[in-house]
DNA sequence: TGAGGGCAGTGACTTTTGTTGCGGAATGGC
DNA sequence: GCCATTCCGCAACAAAAGTCACTGCCCTCA
C-alpha cells in the first residue's frame, strides 16, 4: 500500500511527509471479501477505520431482517468515527460490498495523533459535520418524501456522483440494495421502478437501470412531498 | 447572564476561569419569544449558537407544509454546528418552542478559540459524534418502526429524560408537535394514541398524556418492527 | 360575553406501502 | 456446460398510513 494514499484522507491532507510516515506506522491493515462483516452493531469499539480500496455499507437491521443503509464509504472515507469520539458502543453494522481493504487505527493512537498534529482534529470536525448534514437530509427524505420520490432522488444523486455533466447513466445495483438505501422493501422498489419506466424517466435492461430523462425524474421528486 | 453558565457547555467545560471570561467577551446575546424563528434553512451561516435558557426545535419542512423535527436543544446545547464546521449553508430551520435566550459566536471567533484552546476542539468532536449517533437512531427508527412504534418509543425516551426512576409520567405536547417529532400526520397520532390508551399503556386527560405501563409500551416498540 | 383560533376526537374514505406467492432469467462457481 | 443461488417481474391481496370533513372544547382577548 502506497503511503501517498493518505493524501486522499481529509483527516491527514495537511500533514507534511514526515508526519504522514509517522501516521502510517500506527495502522493495522485489514482485507475482507465481498459481503464480509467488518464491524457489528453493539460491539465494543476497536478504533477508527479508513477505507483504502473497495466499498462498505454502514447499516442498521431490524429483528425482522429489514435493513436500512445509513451511508456507504469508499476510498479515503472513514467509519466508526462515532464510538471513537463519543466513547459509546458501535452504533451500526459495517459490511464490505466489494473486496475491500481498510486500515484500523486504535482510539488511543488516534488521540496521540490529535495531540501531535492539531490539523487532524480540524479535519475531523469538518468530516463529522458533513456527515451530519447528509444524515439530516436522509431523515427529512424518509419523513417527507414518498418511496417513489426517494428512489428518484437517489438515482439523481447517484448519477450526479458518476456523471455530473449529465447524459445517459447506467447503474448496477440490486433492487434489494436499493430498497435498503431508500428504506423500503424489494418488491416495492420493483413496482416503483416499473412506474418510473412507464413514465419515460428511465429504462431497465437485464437489471441495469439507465436514466434517460433527468428533468422528469426531478419532477417526480418535486411532486413526491408529503 | 452568569459567566458560570458556560460550565454547562461541554465545549468549554475544561477551560480555566480566565479563558472562560475571554470566551464570554466574544458572544452576542439574542432573545426570542415562543414560536419565533432563529435560523432559516438555506440562509448563510452566521456562527455557532448556544442555548442559555429555553428550548428550540431544529426541523425541516416540505413544500406541502409537513414538518420533521431533527432535534430539540435545551440549555447548554448548541446548534448550527454543521454549517460552521463544513462551510455549507444552514441545513435546517430553528424555532424557539419557549421564550429562549441564545448566544451567538461567529465562525471566525470560533476558529480563534479553537486555535487558542485545543480542548475546545476535543469537546466539539465528542458533541458532533453524539449527535451523529442520535441521528443514526432516528433514521433507523423512521425506516424500521411503524408509526405506533415510533410514538411508543418517543414516549419512553421522553419519560426517561423526565423521570428515569419510572413511575407515572405526564406529558404536555400538542399532537401536532408529536407528529412532527415522529414523522407523521396529526390525525394519525390521535388514532395511535387512542389505540395505546385502549391497550392500557397510557391515559389521556385534557390533552395530557400519562404513561401508566412502561412494560407494555416497551412491548409495543418491540412488536412494531418492519 | 361572544367570537375566533387553536387543539383534540373521530368516522369514513383513499392512497400508499407492504406482503405473499409464484415463475422465470441471469449468473457465478465447479 | 450445468447446477444452485441470487435476482427480477408481476399480480393480487392485506395492512398501514394518510386525508377529509366535521364536531366540540377550551382559551383568550377584544
Amino acid at each position: 500500500m502506497d503511503w501517498k494514499f493518505f493524501r486522499l484522507v481529509p483527516y491527514f491532507r495537511d500533514l507534511d511527509e514526515a508526519a504522514l510516515r509517522d501516521v502510517q506506522q500506527r495502522f493495522r491493515v485489514i482485507s475482507v471479501g465481498r459481503g464480509e462483516p467488518i464491524q457489528g452493531e453493539g460491539e465494543p469499539c476497536y478504533g477508527l477505520y479508513i477505507v483504502v480500496s473497495g466499498l462498505v455499507k454502514v447499516f442498521r437491521m431490524s429483528p425482522e431482517g429489514r435493513e436500512q443503509v445509513v451511508a456507504t464509504m469508499g476510498p479515503g472515507e472513514t467509519f466508526n468515527d462515532v464510538p471513537v469520539f463519543d466513547g459509546g458502543p458501535t452504533p451500526a453494522n459495517v459490511v464490505a460490498l466489494e473486496p475491500t481493504t481498510v486500515v484500523l487505527l486504535s482510539t488511543a493512537e488516534l488521540r496521540q495523533l490529535i495531540m501531535r498534529y492539531p490539523q487532524v482534529a480540524n479535519g475531523m470536525l469538518g468530516i463529522l459535520a458533513a456527515r451530519l448534514r447528509s444524515l439530516v437530509t436522509l431523515v427529512s427524505d424518509l419523513a417527507l418524501l414518498s418511496v417513489e420520490g426517494r428512489i428518484a432522488k437517489f438515482l439523481l444523486t447517484y448519477a450526479e456522483g458518476v456523471a455530473p455533466q449529465g447524459g445517459v447513466v447506467g447503474l448496477r445495483l440490486t433492487q434489494q440494495d436499493l430498497a435498503a438505501l431508500v428504506g423500503t422493501a424489494r418488491e416495492v422498489v420493483a413496482r416503483e421502478l416499473r412506474r418510473l419506466e412507464e413514465s419515460g424517466a428511465l429504462r431497465r435492461d437485464a437489471g441495469i437501470i439507465t436514466i434517460v430523462d433527468r428533468e422528469r425524474l426531478q419532477e417526480v421528486v418535486s411532486g413526491a412531498f408529503k
